[in-house]
DNA sequence: GCTTGACCTTCCACCCGCTGGAAGGTCTAT
DNA sequence: ATAGACCTTCCAGCGGGTGGAAGGTCAAGC
């Protein structure tokens, strides 16, 4: 194949594994620049893009969010990044990793002991509807979206009160 | 307080730890029923729809899916519901999070590895970047979403020959 | 030269589970 | 009367795409 070969979308997206919707999503979302158009108006590409694409589609599968995969991809073509700038971003992210899979542990956990303790008949009672149902509170995990922090209930000490006795 | 007071969304969300605008959104998507509305048009609630809410809350915390909130919220109010039906609906669900946390659990390790690797420093070179653009394959993992399967590059063998050699 | 059909283009809508804002109505305390 | 905390509806956006429709274009076979 004779290097400076131009390719279509539908072969950019056989070689990269990406679906053509995808990389054109990915233009539109400024994660890849937008691709030259030939005078059909359609996208043409290089075989640097599908290196570029291959990059994302990578960096995707590894479940890197669109906003890393496009700094990591600018590191990608600096050569004269730093790695602890990569790093960065993996760490970063891994720590995300760390927190979700910790929530979702307790959580399976939680599931496991109830369904392993439910009757599994026709009887209506059932520890995880019983435990649905308690008044129990135990709130959000650690990954529960840093928030601005309890405005859950407006003002809660106004004209009229909330939460009545 | 008397056990037919009628609440305020403001209040059941107090009551509930539900926001209001969460409230209205669980309405409007037929996760609970409609609140009847008092003569100003605002909702109106009862303890019992207190008593609902909580369940809500309680099922969203442990991470159903609405539409799996929704078939536990009517089992729980079916007196004559089978616990089985429950525990179908439970381990559905976990069997749904272990695929999640074994796919994040690879993740995290073969991102953890990377970074272990990295110089952490200002030269260029670094695993993580290499790993990324690599032309290594490993296909996506166990929960992703099973989808009719391979349509991924069309037809692939029509007039066009996609990828070209 | 015409048809076929696989490709390309754009646009708009939908998935999940909310959340934010705007514009307006209402209620209660002062 | 005014303040301000509540209530109402509607519309928009997050992330990361996917689905469909309507239309343009290209290459192969007849």
């Amino acid at each position: 194949m004779r290097p400076d070969k131009q390719l279509t979308i539908g072969e950019v997206s056989a070689l990269s594994g990406l679906p053509s919707r995808t990389i054109r999503y990915y233009e539109e979302n400024r994660v890849i620049e937008s691709a030259r158009r030939n005078e059909n108006r359609y996208r043409t590409y290089s075989q640097a893009d599908v290196q570029t694409l291959r990059f994302v589609a990578h960096a995707r599968r590894l479940g890197f969010p669109l906003k890393d995969v496009t700094e990591l991809l600018s590191l990608y073509r600096d050569r004269n990044r730093a790695s602890k700038d990569v790093r960065h971003i993996a760490l970063n992210y891994l720590a995300g990793l760390d927190r979700k899979i910790a929530d979702l542990m307790a959580i399976r956990n939680t599931i496991e002991d109830l369904a392993r303790r439910c009757h599994d008949d026709d009887r209506p009672e059932c520890p995880i509807i019983d435990e649905l149902g308690s008044a129990s509170m135990a709130s959000r995990s650690s990954s529960a979206s840093t928030k601005p922090a309890s405005r859950r209930a407006g003002k809660l000490n106004g004209p009229r009160r909330l939460v009545p006795r």
